[in-house]
DNA sequence: CTTCTTTCCTACAACGTTATAGACTGCGGA
DNA sequence: TCCGCAGTCTATAACGTTGTAGGAAAGAAG
């Protein structure tokens, strides 16, 4: 039904080729042929079929990103400024959810099913370390995240020990020296619970604070649901603190639900700051003090790096491991 | 690089068509030939062409989701849910940002740059009822959201007039009165402002309440900020009111935060109600009671009739409206 | 023993592009 | 006059699939 390079040929009185060259701005062309082709395309509303031009240049001019699933605020903000980055490149971007299942995740790197893409932008949560070598597949990958390190690829990721310790510090500066961390994962050392808390030791350390494992909350997954729960249960044991690091933004909203509930003030009683700088945590009552990752220079690196790759998908170039600058961002919760 | 139908076709010793089949399901095959043909798919990691298939066939198997931003949660799970219901399909989904701005939007829908998808779901926000025309577009479109009613094409919904009644119902029988408004637009009749002020209004009259529009707040955008700024400027003029009502959740949240800072207790002093079910209001403090307006049957719904629509496009079926069911969320920003 | 049907398979022509190789102008220089 | 070269254009062959048409073998039906 829709007009063809042929039709726009033949009503131009040209060969295909010609209008494929002026779809495609070649030099030279006489500036009549070229606007007789021009004004055929424009009768008939021609445009290029894009599946014919993937055919044949082997590009698609799209990225796949996978993420566990966008209605974590995290991811959403991440996937927004994946796709500005992106269109910045004049690509596209097609959103796969692996619900951050480990098995779904190999599933995605082993299947045939992102062929329309020219390679794929890939945020684990369920795979860990020891399945860095499915990594290795057959087109061009950008890891992210803090599930994996070494791997076979291109890895961009944010300062997490660096960032936690920043979190932290910026907590004992404010004279709280019973800091309480919500989160926690059991026996991880990868992995963003596993390295923020090592931050946090790295800080007291420093500090020459005690480490007090009473003071560590654990939970497996990091939604607010969560980071309420891991609060009450820690004030149900009873441990005294004055000062809450959430692992990030979502568990520190969600703690700082409760403590409010059981009639503490914040940042007077307890001081609370997170990691992630959420749209979210600017509206909060009280404001969240929070650690901006990185997220815009993340997803801008991520998405260069990736295009590097797809454009010379040989080069011998070893894989590289970029990390982005983070930030404290003081607010309201953890205000003197 | 890749191998080719070709390459397993030799390798199998059949020809390429058998190849075509085999990796098609055409049931008449011998078991052995067969087998044959998996095992050079096997040995050579052999992985049908996208670009060809999609050549061939002329689909993609891609469907286009147009939304203002993802970092606006109410898109972001609207997103969650479209890609599930794909998914549940088969089919991907590639996301594109409009910012909420009409031009964009309108160029959206002229440009030949989502060639590569089968259709598009589309959420205007910036484009009115006047640009209607737009949406005759030469592949099959699905129009979310309320900015264009009676438009050329099917469109999913919510019952905005009809669930916004519903929640100033809800506050009506806890028996408040004097109930403000954030988030409306001035002079607006269609678009979710419109309309939720609509329901609004229709459930003061049926309860022979007067309409104050000193209750009503305007804001220009539905961000926390904007309701924290209407809420404040509400609260400035000194106009009396026992509860509120944010034209979404975002909204709602925002102005909460102002009210617990003036001092009034909620949902005692103030109570409050939204519009979305955002994940987030089941972890505000209070929680927030609000509309859920069937985000997941609007997704899937959607994506039902795109698919209708795509698999015969040229079928005489008039446009169709429909409106998914909502529901009243009671939690405690409207406890009794 | 035919004839017809079903099963299994193949050759080849699309699908709509872009790349390659080459043809035809003029024009400048030897 | 002839050659080379840059500019402009065309015919045709890919790219990797699936659809069409049809052939050979094997059963089924007459």
């Amino acid at each position: 039904m829709a007009a063809t390079i042929r039709d726009v040929a033949q009503a131009a009185g040209v060969s295909i080729k010609t209008v494929s060259n002026v779809m495609n701005d070649y030099p030279h062309i006489r500036p009549d042929t070229k606007q007789r082709v021009l004004d055929a395309v424009e009768m008939l509303h021609y445009s290029p079929n894009q599946s014919a031009r993937s055919l044949r240049s082997g590009k698609t001019g799209v990225l796949g990103l996978a993420v566990p699933e966008l209605s974590l605020s995290y991811f959403a903000e991440l996937a927004d400024a994946v796709i500005r980055a992106a269109e910045a490149r004049g690509l596209k971007v097609l959103i796969e959810q692996t619900g951050g299942d480990r098995d779904r995740e190999l599933e995605l790197l082993a299947s045939p099913r992102l062929q329309l893409t020219d390679g794929l932008l890939f945020s684990p949560l369920g795979m860990a370390n020891e399945d860095a070598e499915s990594l290795s597949v057959g087109f061009p990958l950008v890891l992210l995240g803090e599930r994996i390190f070494g791997g076979p690829t291109d890895h961009v990721t944010m300062r997490n020990v660096e960032a936690a310790r920043a979190a932290t510090d910026h907590l004992l500066s404010k004279g709280r020296r019973r800091i309480a961390v919500v989160g926690a994962h059991e026996g991880e050392v990868i992995g963003s619970a596993g390295l923020r808390l090592q931050g946090y030791r790295n800080a007291l350390e420093a500090a020459e604070v005690p480490y007090d494992p009473a003071l560590i909350a654990h939970t497996t997954l990091w939604h607010r649901a969560n980071g309420a729960t891991a609060m009450r249960e820690l004030l149900s044991t009873g441990v005294d603190f004055d000062a809450v690091f959430g692992l990030n933004d979502t568990l520190a909203l969600g703690a700082m639900r409760v403590l409010q509930e059981s009639g503490r003030r914040i940042p007077r009683d307890v001081a609370v700051i997170g990691f992630d700088d959420l749209d979210e945590a600017q509206y909060s009552l009280p404001t969240l003090s929070t650690i901006d990752p990185g997220r815009t220079e993340i997803a801008e690196t991520a998405v260069a790096v990736l295009a590097e790759r797809i454009a010379d998908p040989r080069s011998g170039l070893a894989p590289r491991e970029i990390q982005a600058q983070f930030r404290v961002v003081e607010r309201e919760s953890t205000a003197s």
